[in-house]
DNA sequence: CTGTTAGCGCGTTCAT
DNA sequence: ATGAACGCGCTAACAG
């Protein structure tokens, strides 16, 4: 059944010409006879005939195929993120695989084994919150395929990276506030390994010192991103005293759930209490009480910022590439105000 | 540099052994010396041989790859349906290529064409909102490319298909809202090719004959999924007299427009007016004024269960097939009340 | 301008 | 128990 599908040797059988031929005349070969060339082409159209991907893969060692390993696509960041990705893609003639790996480490080991065994051309990772350790993809490199790691990249300067700078986000974010009147603003980080974690701690601090106020560690505390964990970094901030008037919050679904919390509470909020966080989804557009501002992180921008690096990556690599050196991207992210009072 | 990786080839070479006993080693082929086995095994894991995925699915027609068309990841659900796809798949030791049609019948196509060219061994598909021609996809059964459609199916019988029936989730709501009180009662389609607009259609119709209600069809309206689009629809529906008093709205999306709309006109959400939509989407959750209820449509079930029947499908490929059969899977939508204000 | 040949890496007869 | 040889479909180096 599926091996009747016409080939070139076929093609030349038919017209009584070599395989060779055909070939080149399928390509626009300069040397070919303008009569033999069309003879061929029109042949091939008749036939429905198609060249097989796998055979040219094969011969060719490349696939023309990229990887994209996320936590999750069920996250609008994510989604919004492979959006960009598979964009550019298209454009450059590139098929995307995509795999989540769940926030699970092992998952992820085994996603990256899997697609370097089906010999994807290049990478495209945004990390598993508890990946700690990355010789998974330090393996790739004996095998040639540039990785870029995008939002959730690796601390060390050793890999490509695209991502959103937390500083001046945070900065702006944190001086929104202060001009606001706010002198005890809280922290919601996401877990430890997270660069943007520590980013946003250290930009608190100059900010603050900056601003010569007091800085009061108790109020920087983290989630796992889980409901529950919110939950209790927002308790936890909330039992300080004084309490907080502001906090500023990982992400915008982790705001939402710090949000409900408040409001079981009976905080106001934008009043009691107010929330600045991160990502700027499109969601946050719908809600009643959102995040008074968000750090907007162009999760689509990324993305596409990550694969058109690729390209490029995948493009140098017959060449003699420079010995490590790696593109670090920073892609600023914006305040943007959802609301004044 | 790509080319020195280690093949049977090789390793053969070493142990002066023929190829085809490396390759027998490696699969643990019955008639096999014991001890020749163990030192192609040992140098293999030495070598960190790993085959070369590409021949294999040149030699051996067959990729392991499933190809998943939708209109837009930037949909929860369709993120949603996704991960259940991506579950299934990796599961079967299956990859997922990924495109997007953004609703571009040309790019559906496009994307279509590619896929098969890249020799995927099956395709899911939703369609995008404009597509009414079905040829490429018909055109993949001559390559033994099983198709499944799921949520976005089209109307022919002649297709695999996984959907949720909106007949009994529209029952359920309309006869909830009747229950409720409500009389005068609007609808927001999608656009008319799809087959979920005419079957809600069709189930409105029956549900007020069968509760001897009137039927006044300039309450059934439609938006083509725009914002604006909505926004007329809304202002059609409100300009009715007397006004509806509960609009059963195409989808989560569209409702939050429509709420919006109705705010802005001042009206009271759950009093003046009262809206049920489909999806049951995360977000709601976080909404002040969410949809009255939803009929919840199981995006990660759908995708998921889609996945399960190409695989099916892939599997009974080599046997003959029964002619002409195709599945058609329905997966209940169910209503989830959100307030009984 | 065109044909011949070799080979990519692997699995699979068919011999031995 | 092992090896030799072939071919999947295509490209490209070499020969005319």
């Amino acid at each position: 059944m599926k091996d009747k599908l016409p080939t070139i040797k076929e093609i030349a059988r038919q017209l009584n010409v070599s395989i060779s031929t055909v070939s080149r005349a399928l390509h626009d070969h300069p040397g070919i006879g303008l009569r033999t060339k069309m003879r061929v082409q029109q042949l091939a159209r008749q036939l429905e005939y198609e060249p097989n991907q796998t055979a040219i893969f094969f011969k060719q060692r490349k696939t023309f195929t990229i990887g994209v390993v996320l936590p999750n696509l069920g996250e609008e960041f994510f989604s919004q993120a492979i959006n960009g990705i598979e964009e550019i893609a298209t454009q450059n003639k590139y098929s995307v695989l995509i795999g989540q790996s769940k926030d699970d480490v092992a998952r992820e080991r085994q996603i990256v084994t899997t697609m370097k065994n089906n010999r994807i051309d290049g990478l495209i990772v945004s990390l598993s919150k508890n990946t700690t350790t990355y010789d998974h993809f330090t393996a790739l490199k004996k095998f040639n395929i540039p990785v870029v790691f995008f939002d959730r990249v690796p601390t060390s300067p050793d890999f490509n990276k695209v991502y959103s700078n937390m500083n001046s986000g945070t900065r702006e974010a944190i001086e929104f506030l202060i001009d606001k009147g706010h002198r005890r603003i809280g922290v919601i980080n996401g877990p430890d390994q997270m660069r943007s974690s520590r980013e946003r701690t250290e930009t608190y601090k100059q900010v603050l010192i900056a601003r010569r106020l007091k800085i009061d560690l108790r109020l920087v505390t983290s989630t796992d991103l889980t409901k529950e964990g919110t939950q209790r970094a927002m308790q936890h901030l909330l039992s300080q005293r004084p309490k907080p008037t502001a906090i500023l919050v990982i992400n915008d679904y982790i705001a939402l759930d710090a949000i409900q919390y408040a409001k079981q509470q009976k905080l106001k909020i934008n009043k009691d209490i107010c929330f600045v966080s991160y990502a700027n989804l499109p969601i946050t557009h719908y809600l009643e009480t959102p995040p008074m501002a968000s750090v907007e992180q162009f999760p689509y921008k990324q993305g596409a910022k990550a694969a058109e690096v690729l390209m490029q990556l995948m493009a140098n690599d017959n060449k003699k590439e420079e010995p490590g050196s790696f593109l670090n991207i920073v892609i600023n992210g914006q305040l943007i105000v959802h609301s004044r009072r």
